[in-house]
RNA sequence: UGUUUCUCUCUCUU
């Protein structure tokens, strides 16, 4: 049981649930051994993830049929899910029926729950939970329910609200970490207010709190959105410095960034530069690079990046086609737009 | 005791 459930696992963090499930289903039908809660917790959860929810409905109903009840494991996964796709109510709900199971709601409970008024663009509500929290003795909000309402705020535009949230919390007893500036900074950035992050960056450093490679990241991203390329090359010039490796985001946002000032030969160059020092092109990295070079008319060019993204194991997806449309359609390339369609359909790539 | 909750990058004057 335990070797499966580890490969389970695997193949769930892998982004391959489907070969999840077959795995699961050859265990049970071996019948050497069998899974247990945790089995099904890990692969419900591989499931919700990747948007198979029909398949983890199922998964559960067999849970209970075996006699393995739902445990707070099975309940938090669940209410995380609808909470991730928007589905307040039924997340609500689940956890109602998680109360009457016997199954107290606990923080992280909570925590999904706060995070998923955020993403619904409800932080004021979030925050009024928060508070709530704060005042209660059976359940104190932590430093992830800090954190959610934060960038509930930010992305909001709301950035100085959070602000005042991120100078009380410590009051609380709950010290901010190196997420929460990342995410001001980043609150900051979409406000176009670049030098506020920059301030928080160095107020982190002040503070004890080392920058991380997100924290790069996300002041790389504001720069270049403001058409500050050459500060964001200066930055990632210093992280190469510290002992900071740049990620594949890293690269992602600097190659998008300098494509819209800089020439191709730099953007490749850079490129080139990433798979040398062992960072592995994305597809992300793809869609950034055939942009570039559609802007610029440079469809052959451009071909060449969309068949090495197929042979690196990267379908084309909805990005990738939308950028050669648009590139195609507006070099009048009007033929060659329609064959892409035709091959988006060929590919099961459904168009928007 | 291994499973669940928070942050960065790709379409943008569509």
């Amino acid at each position: 049981t335990t070797v499966y459930t580890i490969v389970i696992q695997g193949l769930c963090r892998a982004v391959r649930p489907i070969e999840a499930f077959e795995l699961f289903m050859q265990m049970e039908l071996e019948g050497h051994c069998s899974a247990d809660a945790m089995t099904y917790n890990i692969l419900i959860h591989g499931l919700c993830k990747n948007s198979e929810v029909g398949k983890a409905r199922l998964l559960l109903k067999d849970m209970i049929e075996k006699g393995y009840g739902p445990d707070k494991y099975t309940y938090n996964t669940l209410i995380s899910s609808l909470c991730k796709a928007g589905q307040m109510a039924e997340a609500n709900r689940i956890a109602d029926e998680m109360k009457a199971n016997g199954c107290p709601p606990d923080i992280v409970t909570w925590n999904s729950l706060i995070d998923g008024l955020c993403k619904a663009g409800h932080a004021d509500d979030a925050h009024k939970f928060l508070r709530h929290m704060t005042g209660s003795s059976t359940c104190s909000p932590d430093i992830i329910s800090y954190n959610s309402v934060i960038a509930g705020f930010c992305k909001a535009g709301r950035v100085d609200e959070a602000m005042k949230i991120f100078e009380g919390m410590t009051a609380w007893g709950c010290p901010p970490n190196v997420r929460t500036y990342n995410i001001l900074a980043w609150g900051f950035c979409q406000s176009f207010r670049v030098d506020d992050a920059r301030q928080l960056f160095h107020e982190m450093i002040e503070r004890g709190c080392d920058p991380d490679v997100v924290s790069y990241n996300t002041l790389i991203d504001g720069l270049c959105k403001t058409a500050r390329v050459d500060e964001a090359y200066e930055l990632f010039r210093g992280m190469l410095e510290s002992d900071i490796a740049p990620s594949i985001a890293t690269y992602n946002t600097l190659l998008a960034g300098i494509s819209k000032s800089y020439t191709l030969e730099e953007v490749e160059h850079l490129f080139k530069d990433m798979k040398k020092r062992g960072c592995k092109p994305d597809r992300g990295t793809y869609n950034i690079m055939i942009h570039a070079l559609c802007e610029e008319e440079e469809f052959v060019e451009g071909q060449r990046f969309l068949q090495a993204m197929i042979k690196d194991g990267y379908e084309p997806n909805v990005v990738t086609y939308n950028v050669l449309v648009r590139g195609l359609c507006q070099a009048l390339k009007v033929d060659d737009a329609y064959w892409i369609l035709q091959d988006m359909a060929a590919r099961n790539c459904i168009p928007d």
